[in-house]
DNA sequence: ACGAGAAAGTTGAAGCTTCAACAATGGTAT
DNA sequence: ATACCATTGTTGAAGCTTCAACTTTCTCGT
C-alpha cells in the first residue's frame, strides 16, 4: 500500500493560487501601514469597527471573539492593551458574572471616525475599484460561501472560532 | 475647507470585502493548523517551498526574503530557527562577502517532500476546488496585477518587498 | 439541592515578529 | 586611491501571539 499520488495544481490553478497568496500579504502590509499612520494596528481597528457598529458600542468578549475571528486568549491581551491607550473600557456584565463587555470610549469612538475615511480610501484604491462590478459578485460567490465551510471546518472543542 | 466626504463601499462591495477578508483569515488558521501537524510553521513551509524549488536548492538570503515577503530582520531570525532544527544551512557566498545563502538539508528535502502532498490536499479542498476554471481565471485576474501593483507600492528606502 | 461538566475570561511563559541600530562589504564618482 | 553612499545581513529589545493551565460562574441532570 503505497500513498496516493499527490494531485498537483495545475498550472493555471498554481497561478490563481500564488497570486492570491501574494495579493493578500502584500495588500495586509500595505494596510497594516495606514493603520499605524494613526498610531493603530489592524487588530486595534478591527476590534473598533465591530464596537462602533454594535449596540450601545459594546459586545461581550465573546461575541467580539466571534466578529473579530481573534481567539479569546488574544482577545484577552488585545484589549488589556487597547484599555492602556484609552481606546475601550471594561464593564462587567450583569446577568452573567463570568462575563465582561469591552465598551467603546468617547476617545476609541472619535478614533475610528478620524481613521475609518483613509482606511476605505485603502480598500477602494488597491481592491474595490480595481473590480468590475461582476468581480465583485464573483468575490462575494467565491469567498462567502468558502469562510461559511472554514468555519464549521473550526475545532469545537478548543477556542472556536464559531459564527459571526 | 472641510475633509472630502468619504466614498463608503456599497452593500455589494462590503460583501465582498468582508467575505474575502472573513475567508482569508480561516483560511490561514486552518493552513496554519495543517502544517504544525507536521511540525512545521507556515513560514517554515514557505521557505521549504522557495528553496526546494531553486537552482542547487538554495537562494542568497535577501532573494528569498523578495520571494516570501517576508521582510529581512524576519527571515533571519527564520532561518536561524530552521537551522536549529536541522531544515536548512547557511553558506557564505565567494564572490560578495556580505552574502550568505541559505540552504535546504537533506532533512529539510525530505521534509517538504513529505508535508507537499498533504498542503496541497488542505489547499484543493478550501479553495481550488471549489472553484470553477472560470473562476481560477478570474481570480488570477484580479490578483496577479494587484500584487504587481501593491509591490511597486512597496516604499524602496526600508527593507523593501521588492518585484519576485 | 448537588455534583459534574461546560462556558467565559484571564494569566504568564514561550515563541514569533518588528524595529532600530549596527557591522561589514561593495560600488562609484572624483 | 579615497571618500561616500548603498547593499547585505545580523542582533537584541520590545511588542504581539499562542498555548496550556487556571479561576469563576453557569447549566443541567438527578
Amino acid at each position: 500500500m503505497t500513498a496516493p499520488a499527490p494531485r498537483w495544481l495545475s498550472e493555471a490553478e498554481q497561478r490563481a493560487w500564488r497570486s492570491y497568496l501574494a495579493a493578500n500579504r502584500l495588500l495586509a502590509v500595505e494596510l497594516e501601514r495606514g493603520h499605524q499612520q494613526h498610531g493603530l494596528s489592524g487588530s486595534d481597528y478591527e476590534v473598533l469597527v465591530r464596537l462602533s457598529e454594535s449596540p450601545e458600542r459594546r459586545l461581550r468578549m465573546w461575541e467580539l471573539a466571534k466578529g473579530t475571528l481573534l481567539e479569546k486568549s488574544r482577545l484577552s491581551h488585545q484589549i488589556t492593551r487597547m484599555e492602556r491607550a484609552g481606546l475601550v473600557r471594561r464593564e462587567s456584565c450583569e446577568g452573567d458574572r463570568r462575563g465582561q463587555f469591552a465598551v467603546l470610549t468617547e476617545h476609541g469612538w472619535d478614533t475610528i471616525e478620524k481613521v475609518a475615511p483613509f482606511h476605505v480610501e485603502q480598500v477602494r484604491a488597491f481592491f474595490i475599484d480595481r473590480l468590475t462590478p461582476e468581480q465583485v459578485q464573483t468575490l462575494t460567490e467565491i469567498f462567502a460561501p468558502m469562510a461559511e465551510d472554514l468555519r464549521k471546518q473550526c475545532p469545537k472543542d478548543d477556542d472556536a472560532i464559531g459564527p459571526e
